[in-house]
DNA sequence: CTGTATCCTAGCCGATACTG
DNA sequence: CAGTATCGGCTAGGATACAG
């Protein structure tokens, strides 16, 4: 799923959120404003390298924001954009969907091995 | 997203159509049962490898039947199970939200390579 | 007609070291 | 604190040839 070539709406939502961590990440943004070290201590898995890429991304989408307080150290902060918090709601219709469908034998969410507090 | 490590519904629910050509396949199916030439027909990009693979894990996840009918020449069909006919609503959602947001311009799904005559 | 079998490539992702 | 820079592995996907 390229990001400019497809025309695909669905596709292009799903290119959204198509980075290994980026749920994740959307999931913890939700909670409100986040610093980057934070992050990297809620998905502890991640290497800083991919945790930059992916928030460099999910920003040039336009779902979250990059704030920069010019103190030293350093100091930035994530949070969610609006729009970063409607697709979050939509994935939280699909979490319901696939909640529902016993067929499939979801286990519930119970121990992703970064997710432990919360839910998606 | 691996799929029979996670434990999050909406990685599951993604891992589900996150093949390439999955959301294609799909679509294709969703105007009823289909033989594998036509959909090599109907998606000519892609590779009778990578079809014949993603229409397996579509099988296995339970999301497409397929049913070989013993003649000769091989007659094979495929369809949408019930639950590919439920994700695949899921998904007409997501359109729907896609084509909302005017903010990351959208452009209409109107030439995707292999999608002409219909749209997601 | 409905697929396998090979071989190959691009891009994602990770580990580690280093920096303003 | 909040990142780069580098190197390197893995695997989904692609091209092509062949088979029952």
């Amino acid at each position: 799923m390229e990001k400019m070539e497809n025309r695909c709406p669905v596709e292009t939502t799903l290119s959204l959120i198509n980075g290994k961590w980026k749920l994740l990440i959307l999931k913890e943004l939700s909670q409100g404003p986040v610093r980057y070290n934070q992050l990297k201590e809620s998905i502890p898995a991640i290497s800083t390298k991919v945790l930059t890429q992916q928030l460099r991304e999910m920003e040039s989408d336009g779902m979250i924001i990059r704030e920069v307080f010019p103190e030293i150290p350093p100091h930035v902060e994530y949070s969610l954009s609006e729009m970063g918090v409607s697709i979050f709601k939509i994935f939280a219709e699909i979490r319901r969907w696939g909640l529902e469908d016993d067929k499939r034998n979801n286990p519930k969410c119970s121990d992703c091995q970064s997710c432990r507090p919360y839910h998606l």
